[in-house]
RNA sequence: CAGGGUGUAGCUCAGCUUGGUAGAGCGUGUGGUUUGGGUCCACAAGGUCGCAGGUUCGAAUCCUGUCACCCUGACCA
């Protein structure tokens, strides 16, 4: 269940002692004598506490009793079957064991289930942030909208963004993440630089207007997110971003372990938050939305939008250089602008096909006034993505976007049918050519390559289509830019610009790009939680900065940290699953053990099932009785559905012979009968495991 | 935003083509029965058929509009 982190940025601190087999349940309550109970509770409830008992009760104590609740007593409505809407597994199953309900789209109820599963989550994030040196507060949700302005966060986040308008007519925000919010107080708060490093947290509910809220807790409009922020004077060095950024890396490693999670920490681009680095920690799941890729040699792991690809073995002739395949072929392929379509018409592989997007630079009015309308065109293999990411970081072009097909058609390019071609005699065009796509001769069958791509008008296609030939232009005067050399290009004006380069996405088989000899391999993953170095984005856009030791006014550079509490919940039973239902690991479930007497109404079982439930919260054990009238059927089923880690049945026939049935979740078989004074040590060892 | 789908009892769904007293299973309540993997029997409660217009003597059903929800894509710190 345990994964080992992929990547190991800049271990320069030990993780914090304790972190890793801290667990509430156990340790507290072997350390510390249980406090006994002062009078013999018949049922969980027990007896109200005198006055006296609650003065004496230790205002400090890390002694950790566990809760005994019964069925009868909280609210759980298990059902046999979900709503028609619920698809994914998380979803069905947190239905149907009763922890969700949907209010809206995108927005759920947590019941008492969900709330002590996200408690607990919780709680174990509150101890590693703050054994990593976070201390908690906590901001509002609601937000005046000039906040956002001030970053042109109302922009970049667009429809997202969620508005509100007050009875005074007045913009407000519900905060989707808080780097405004948290960086004004940093303003009003700090003015020397004695005052960092300093990294702050909050578990608050998040609001973003999806544009497509789907899967349950997967993605949704309101839900629950821890984020920290953490602030510097530099980036390297004691008390520098580097150390928090590690520092944090470490505590999610913890965190995720701790909760029981296979999961990945994989490099990631940063996305629209800014920033120079980024990790994402990824729940290793079939189910997953996000690719992940990996280097079974080197640990290296990436997001696929991040993935380097790795050495590509140069055409022994060079880039675009051989012989035509054949003369350039014209082919009608009416309705056929994708890949798929002219496949299947005309009978060739993707791979033999030529991909090309173009892509819009957003040009400044002097930029333009320079260069005129701009374009990039990215031409990949059929079979292959164009990555947006390496398209800006080879053409060294930050901002652009997906050009508009229909003015790209008004402009000459006939999306659907382009080809490289169409870069030919255009002004401000720049090429780039993925290293799979630039080559002419094919050194593995030994003969020309075949290409066909795009016939740059409606409806047609090109076969034989040849580099040197047909580019009108001489390809091989190309540089090939190394993949450590993105970004060294630049956006060129005039006739015809090429370089070759990384444009795609990583796939399955690519060589590794930290070991020459391994090949990378995919997995699919839940993003769960997410860190970013921020560098100075908002401190300059909102004007934090402060006076450093040599006197200098300098904009504070800063970190960002998430974590996705309720999609973590989520993604746990996406991961942890069977038929029966959800099969939490011990430290999110939200019972430990669930003990069911067949029949509540006998005596002999229903103080067998009070006293081990005693006996086991004066351990720290989390412990749900059955006591509904129901047959053993439905009490067996729900016990599966909800996924409590372990369960005891007290019966008629074992509690005879002083035995009872004890049965882990998840295991085959029946269960196995354990003599009573066993039991506690019993299940003690079997949660701990 | 584009494409597709669905709105009828708490849940799953039938009824709609061809307009005429709103149905089943599960769940719920009561009584009995049963008690180690969703017992069996009987009785009962529960629905302005998403909403608003329209057509009609009469609309869950036909027409128009609208809203909500789901799926695929676009999008997604």
């Amino acid at each position: 269940m345990r994964a080992k982190p992929l990547t190991t940025p800049r271990l320069t601190r030990p993780a914090p002692g304790g972190c890793l087999h801290s667990r509430p349940w156990a340790g507290a309550a072997s350390e510390i004598p249980a406090r006994p109970l002062a009078v013999a509770a018949p049922l969980c409830l027990g007896p109200m506490a005198t006055p006296s008992e609650l003065t004496t009760r230790p205002a400090i104590s890390s002694h950790r009793r566990g809760v005994v609740h019964r069925w009868t007593q909280t609210l759980i409505p298990t059902t046999r079957e979900a709503p028609n809407d619920a698809e994914v597994p998380s979803h069905v199953l947190l239905h149907r064991a009763g922890f969700i309900r949907q209010v809206g789209a995108g927005i759920y109820d947590y019941l008492p289930l969900a709330w002590r599963t996200l408690r607990k989550l919780e709680d174990i994030i509150r101890e590693e942030l703050d054994a990593a040196g976070a201390s908690e507060l906590l901001m509002p949700a609601l937000e005046p909208f000039e906040l956002f302005a001030g970053t042109k966060r109302d922009e970049t986040y667009g429809d997202n963004l969620f508005r509100v308008k007050d009875r005074k007519g007045r913009m407000n925000a519900l905060a989707p993440t808080h780097e405004e919010v948290i960086t004004q107080l940093m303003i009003g708060c700090v003015n020397s630089y004695k005052q960092l490093p300093l990294n702050l947290y909050q578990i608050q509910t998040k609001f973003r207007d999806e544009a497509r809220p789907r899967a349950g807790l997967l993605r949704c409009r309101e839900f629950i997110m821890k984020d920290a922020y953490s602030f510097h004077m530099n980036v390297e060095g004691v008390g520098g971003l580097n150390d928090t950024y590690d520092a944090m890396y470490r505590a999610y490693t913890n965190i995720f372990t701790r909760c029981g999670l296979d999961f990945s920490a994989v490099e990631a681009e940063s996305g629209p938050i800014g920033g120079s680095a980024s990790h994402e920690f990824m729940v290793n799941c079939v189910s997953g939305e996000d690719t992940v890729l990996k280097c079974p040699i080197s640990g290296y792991a990436a997001n696929v939008e991040k993935c380097e690809i790795g050495a590509r073995p140069t055409p022994s002739k060079g880039y675009f250089v051989g012989e035509p395949s054949g003369p350039l072929e014209e082919i009608h392929t009416p309705d056929c602008p994708g890949i798929d379509d002219v496949c299947k018409l005309l009978k060739v592989k993707p791979q033999h096909m030529l991909k090309s997007v173009l892509f819009k630079v957003k040009s400044t009015p002097e930029q333009l006034a320079k260069f005129g309308e701009e374009y990039i065109l990215a031409v990949v293999r059929g079979d292959h993505d164009v990555n947006e990411g390496k398209v800006k970081a080879l053409s060294g072009c930050t901002d652009i976007e997906l050009a508009d097909p229909a003015e790209a058609i008004k402009k000459g390019y006939a999306i659907g049918f382009v080809s490289p071609r169409a870069a030919v005699g255009k002004k401000g065009v720049l090429m780039l050519v993925d290293r799979d796509a630039a080559i002419a001769f094919d050194d593995t069958s030994n003969k020309p390559k075949f290409w066909v791509t795009g016939g740059d008008k409606k409806d047609y296609h090109v076969k034989h289509f040849n580099w040197h030939r047909d580019l009108g232009k001489d390809a091989t005067l190309a540089t090939p830019h190394a993949p450590e050399t993105h970004g060294s290009g630049g956006l060129k004006g005039g006739d015809q610009y090429l370089m070759v380069g990384d444009v795609r996405n990583a796939l399955e088989g690519d060589p590794s790009p930290r070991d020459a000899s391994a090949k990378l391999v995919t997995g699919r993953g839940i993003e769960v939680g997410h860190i970013f170095k921020l560098g100075t984005k908002y401190s300059e856009a909102m004007g934090l900065s402060i006076m450093d030791d040599k006197q200098q006014k300098r904009p504070v550079i800063m970190g960002c940290y998430g974590i996705g509490v309720s999609r973590t919940m989520a993604a746990c039973v996406e991961m942890s699953h069977d038929t029966d239902g959800i099969i939490w690991p011990v430290a999110l479930s939200p019972y430990h053990v669930v003990i069911t007497p067949i029949k509540h109404d006998d005596p002999a079982q229903r103080d067998a099932t009070h006293k081990l439930a005693h006996e086991l919260s004066a351990q720290g054990v989390d412990v749900l009785i059955d006591d509904r009238d129901e047959r053993p059927g439905p009490k067996f089923k729900d016990a599966d559905l909800i996924g409590v880690p372990v369960r005891i049945t007290f019966g008629e026939k074992s509690l005879a012979e002083g035995a009872a049935e004890f049965k882990r979740r998840g295991a085959a078989g029946k269960g196995e009968n354990i003599k009573l004074p066993d039991l506690v040590d019993k299940i003690m060892s079997a949660l701990a495991s």
